[in-house]
RNA sequence: GCGCUAGUAGCUCAAUUGGAUAGAGCGUUGGCCUCCGAAGCCAAAGGUUGUGGGUUCGACUCCCGCCUGGCGCACCA
């Protein structure tokens, strides 16, 4: 029962999670945490039915922002190898506070951005110190998160920023005319293309250049003015953004498929995705559409060896709000740092044991508390539909009542508990049937079957809330079970080893869909 | 203004993608520990699914209008 009975996928595909990584340049906040959640526990269930899953680790590593922190940080040169950055925000409030003051600080920092383009060594080494220390921060979080990413995952900006050129050239070309490429009317009667009449002439070029930026116009996006809003790839001055990046990704992704020499981070397996899916929240949803159109407007969604369109999603999530409703934030108005977002659950959980445990010793509730807290957090997250917004209340998740992660991982415990005491009293496990007779063995056993569906929704839908849901039906259904049919004390040998089994599948079940999908801690004993 | 998204019990959320009497938890009320972990179980009360039309044998779900909230809409990510 070590996979609940779920087969894996009958055609395997390879997949990337693209968790959409943080901006490195500052800590990690609880705006991170849904995106880093969902994406791991679609990746992991992704895995779990037999699928090559990619994880990628977008982080955002190279934006104009690094400029004042290689400025900042030439002030720290003395043993920087020894010198952590201790806080983010506060070393990134410190630079953008200097840099908003200080012309020259400002001057030298918009040279270092430069600095660091063109490879000069001194600034190249700054940014490689900060950065180390980013990624030395997110791994800790991840790693108390149980986030399954690892540094070998991290492609961020820098990745593909030698790419760029080459992407943006790409789609300048005839490209996107070949074939059915796009028209230039778009479905509405709206020119596709918004280029000014001095350069009418590159009309069946792709992406055009309008007010001095490299563009994509797209049918059926319009801005206020119900004029063609293009995607911008490459600004007037000469800068690219957050759209080419992912373009180029994607084109790595899907159709590249190897690493030039100065590429830091490998390639360890074969490439060519065959489904991305993105977990970005819902504020993205129009940039990843363009991005999709733009990239089935190329034709660079088929993938090179199926030659069958990629399947490209974006797994939007709603923003977490506080008990008023409005974006969750401390009581001075400044985002929740994920770290002490952490922190303060496993505290509140150690809290609750400490009253419900009082005989385990400190070193045990500690232990305890950290999945139960972090679980909590993940479960919260996790039970709710990723595309709306949820309020964030510390006293419901982890009430220890209901529908909460503490409530899953106790009925585990629980069942683990017959378990042991079985295993003690059992001599020899005897193979024999399952005898179902009563109502609630039934109800059970019915539970127990569904597995297999509610995982396969999370990878159709990319809904872990529906496996949420029927993993707490299922524990509804055992603590049914519990209650009403002894399980050791059973009357006779047939009916208790059947029951038994059924605690040993309920485990399995739990521990799989808890534990090994959705990326939250079960606990023998707690 | 245009687009996306949401509105379901006092509160927080579901509803297997159009199926039978709209389900849970919290809270409220009442039961169950000489019995495998009571962080549990059983039961009750609580609904005109924002609103007005339409499609359908059948609508929380699909279509149209309206109301309310959130978000987005040319060189940020």
């Amino acid at each position: 029962m070590s996979r609940g009975a779920v087969d894996a996928a009958a055609e395997p595909q390879t997949a990337v999670v693209d968790y959409a990584g943080p901006n490195i340049a500052k800590e990690m906040h609880v705006g991170h945490l849904r995106s880093s959640i969902l994406g791991d526990a679609l990746a992991r269930t992704l895995a779990f039915l037999g699928h090559q899953v990619i994880r990628q680790n977008h982080v955002g590593d190279f934006g104009t922002q690094f400029g004042m922190l290689i400025r900042q940080g030439r002030e720290l040169s003395l043993d920087r190898g020894n010198v952590a950055i201790s806080d983010l925000d506060a070393y990134y409030k410190q630079a953008a506070q200097r840099d908003k003051e200080d012309p020259q600080f400002a001057a030298e920092a918009r040279q270092a951005v430069v600095d660091l383009q063109h490879g000069k060594p001194e600034a190249v080494s700054i940014w490689h110190w900060i950065v180390h220390e980013s990624r030395r921060h997110c791994r800790e979080l991840f790693d108390q998160l149980g986030i399954t990413l690892t540094p070998a995952d991290e492609r961020g900006e820098s990745f593909y920023k030698d790419r760029l050129p080459k992407v943006v050239a790409l789609l300048q070309s005839a490209l996107g005319s070949g074939g059915d490429g796009p028209d230039d009317q778009g479905p509405d009667g709206a020119p596709a293309t918004a280029t000014p009449p001095g350069e009418a002439k590159v009309s069946r070029a792709f992406a055009t250049v309008s007010d001095g930026a490299v563009c994509v116009f797209l049918p059926g996006y319009v801005d206020k003015d119900k004029k063609p809003l293009p995607l911008i790839i490459q600004k007037s001055d000469g800068a690219f953004l957050y759209a080419t990046t992912d373009l180029a990704a994607l084109h790595f992704r899907i159709i590249e498929n190897k690493l030039t020499p100065e590429d830091q981070a490998p390639l360890n397996c074969d490439w060519h995705a065959q489904r991305v899916i993105y977990t970005t929240d819902s504020r993205q949803a129009q940039h990843f559409s363009m991005v999709f159109d733009a990239l089935r407007a190329a034709h660079w969604d088929i993938n090179p060896v199926s030659g069958r369109p990629v399947r490209l999603e974006h797994a939007a999530f709603g923003a977490i709000l506080g008990d008023d409703g409005k974006p969750f934030k401390t009581r001075s108005g400044e985002s929740v740092k994920l770290r002490d977002l952490l922190a303060e659950a496993v505290q509140r959980a150690d809290e609750v044991l400490l009253q419900k445990r009082p005989d385990l010793s400190a070193a045990d509730r500690h232990a305890v508390a950290k999945a139960v807290g972090i679980g909590a957090i993940k479960y919260a997250d996790l039970r709710q539909d990723r595309t709306t917004d949820y309020i964030f209340n510390w006293d419901r998740m982890l009430s220890f009542e209901g529908n909460t992660g503490p409530y899953l991982q106790y009925t585990y415990a629980r069942i683990c508990s017959i378990l042991r005491k079985a295993r003690q009293e059992v001599s020899a496990a005897p193979a024999g049937a399952i005898i179902l007779t009563e109502p609630q063995e039934i109800a059970l056993a019915k539970k127990l079957l569904a597995f297999a569906s509610a995982v396969d929704s999370v990878v159709r839908d990319l809904r872990p809330h529906h496996l949420c849901h029927y993993l707490y039906e299922l524990c509804g259904a055992y603590s049914s079970f519990y209650e009403n049919c002894p399980v050791l004390k059973a009357a006779d040998a047939a009916t208790r080893h059947s029951r038994l089994q059924l605690c040993v599948v309920t485990a399995g079940v739990l521990r799989v869909g808890l534990q090994e999908l959705l990326g939250i801690a079960v606990l023998d004993e707690m």
